[in-house]
DNA sequence: AAGTCTTCTCGAATCGATTCGATCGATTCG
DNA sequence: CGAATCGATCGAATCGATTCGAGAAGACTT
């Protein structure tokens, strides 16, 4: 304790501890790790030792450099946190994937996209990136992952080369739920769309956003509807809320209103169904809405949303999978989920 | 040349870049972080070869080390990220943290609690921890952090050595709400509360559970409770959802029941409300119920919530301030909050 | 007693970059 | 014209641990 007095006001390294316990730095390691043959004499000495010197262990900076990884796996949202974490899906998802990573001892480093003022995707030490519905300007910062030999997986987002997909049948499962508006005798339906730029403008929906967007689920599942209703229009919100929905709404009943409305997401087919109510318009029987996801949502009783149940957390734990296996050296299969259609009471057939 | 030999099937480094350039490391290094002075001539050159080696750049494991920072913070939470989520104050309060440490350039790395089969606390590379609505359990951990000499900053949790507390005044405001019921006339009051210990048992609120209690928040509102009514009672909830309000509700006012509910959280009161619902009793005629966040629910229509709105993102904001500060070698105060209470249409005179 | 194994420990190289002080040439000042 | 100055570059030490091959000491066989 009175060994070195105030000429060391330097934390204690590993060396420091081997040297107080009388042994060479690379049997202290062995000590702490465990990873190789050490007398249980020697590793009580050391341990006394750090216990004296306050040592609390291997400096997993140190480690992270030496054994070239840093068991942290970057999660890559295309929102706002809390922008992000409004969609119950988003958070489904999330879980699944902490989950599986979490067992195999990875951590989850939030970042956003770059420019967004976040932490720079390409300075934080990372084995390995989930990228989840992001837009494809991401292309660059991808291909710097990867010089870095950087494992990358995508959850819903356009194929690029050398990244693991992890996919959902948006399209199809789209086209279904529009063919089971079609056959019950609707023909003026409408679309609420997620956003289709960065900017998140609000705004009709028109061919040249399409063109233009970067958002691969929105267009994925616009596909989907015009599979059906080949010229079929509508709105863009601004996220993925029920006050979104609100606002599509109102301005798609205000005037000249479809009779069916094919929202992207259960919160904003919600926010439709609300703005239904305001306007005294009474869903099913006036207005038929679907939604996507299958999420459970507080208060939308008496409403059991006709939608799409996608299964979100096995989504998350399938990018943990994938990781995992990339980072033991094997290379996992892209993987396709598929959601089931799910009729409730917010479909009826057209009067 | 042999630049393209193929005995080279490792990723380049920026030594290799440097040779290549026909400069020094330390001269590429400069020439990378723009950090001194290097003529324009010789940084094109280095960036010409790192480009033709594929160089993606410095490792930032190996800056880490170097630096002794990895621009990671770690955050805690007490839960798995599927319950911490369910609840809108914990993404608003990680909404101002990673709001506030984005901006800094520091990354939000989510653990769990030791224990609990996520990546361990103490071996992640982070610059500093908060921890939120944590237990007491984790002295030790704390310990080890602060060997470390990573500064730890906990939002509402047991006042600890070295810890930076970021408070909130769940005593005072919870006596408050309680006088509030209490000059409306009630007198037979119960609580719905929180977890109090990390297996999110539901139950009974006994004695001998408030005292092996190791949830903070949720005691310190109990104690607000008390304050004013000296014997309160009530029941237990395992988490913060809709869903356990109704459970606790159904059980609380199945039989003897009060007539009015203090619920730790909106959340919760909102599913006490239900429960009132389902059997018929009117609120806030026949039962008054106050909730604790203030935060805007889904489908809480026509109930205004009376409750305590609590500034979550600010506190959040506050704890990322605190430890850009800490990080820069300052010594931030402790801070504490206050929530106001609202009187909303949940609360009325007894009968 | 010589020889073969084990078991434990050590030395030295390595991971990849940063940074401080020194050097060297060229320009400028007195 | 010599000296002081400045900019650009380099060398070498350093961050803190891990790992592999080698060596030493003891246990066991024949």
């Amino acid at each position: 304790m009175e060994d070195r007095a105030s000429d060391k006001p330097t934390r204690p390294n590993l060396a420091a501890v081997a040297a107080l316990a009388g042994v060479s730095p690379s049997t202290a390691s062995l000590a702490f790790s465990g990873a190789g043959p050490v007398s249980d004499a020697t590793r009580a000495r050391v341990l006394a030792a750090a216990e004296q010197l306050n040592y609390g262990g291997p400096d997993p900076r140190a480690q992270s450099l030496r054994r070239g990884r840093s068991g942290i796996v970057g999660v890559v949202m295309e929102d706002r946190l809390r922008e992000a974490f409004r969609d119950p899906m988003n958070i489904a998802m999330l879980d699944g994937l902490a989950d599986e990573l979490g067992t195999a001892g990875l951590g989850l480093l939030l970042l956003t996209e770059p420019g967004s003022g976040g932490p720079e995707l390409s300075v934080a030490p990372m084995d390995a990136v989930v990228l989840v519905g992001c837009s494809t300007q991401l292309d660059k910062s991808v291909v710097a992952l990867h010089q870095r030999g950087i494992p990358v997986v995508a959850i819903e987002a356009e194929h690029m080369p050398d990244v693991l997909s992890i996919d959902l049948d948006n399209r199809d499962a789209t086209a279904t739920a529009a063919r089971h508006l079609q056959q019950l005798g609707h023909s003026r339906v409408a679309l609420v769309t997620l956003p289709l730029e960065p900017t998140h403008a609000r705004g009709e929906l028109t061919e040249e956003r399409i063109a233009g967007s970067t958002a691969f689920t929105s267009k994925e599942r616009i596909r989907g509807a015009r599979d059906v209703f080949p010229s079929i229009g509508g709105v863009v919100a601004a996220g993925s809320s029920v006050e979104e929905g609100l606002i599509a709404g109102r301005e798609l009943l205000a005037a000249d209103r479809p009779t069916a409305v094919i929202a992207q997401s259960d919160l904003l087919a919600l926010g439709v169904i609300r703005a239904a109510e305001e306007l005294g318009i009474r869903v099913p029987d006036d207005l038929s809405v679907v939604g996507f996801d299958g999420v459970r949502i507080e208060g939308a009783a008496p409403y059991e949303l006709t939608t799409l149940v996608q299964p979100a957390v096995e989504k998350g734990r399938a990018a943990g999978v994938a990781i995992v296996e990339l980072l033991a050296g094997g290379s996992p299969a892209p993987r396709g989920f598929t959601s089931e259609f799910r009729v409730g009471n917010t479909t009826a057939a057209a009067r």
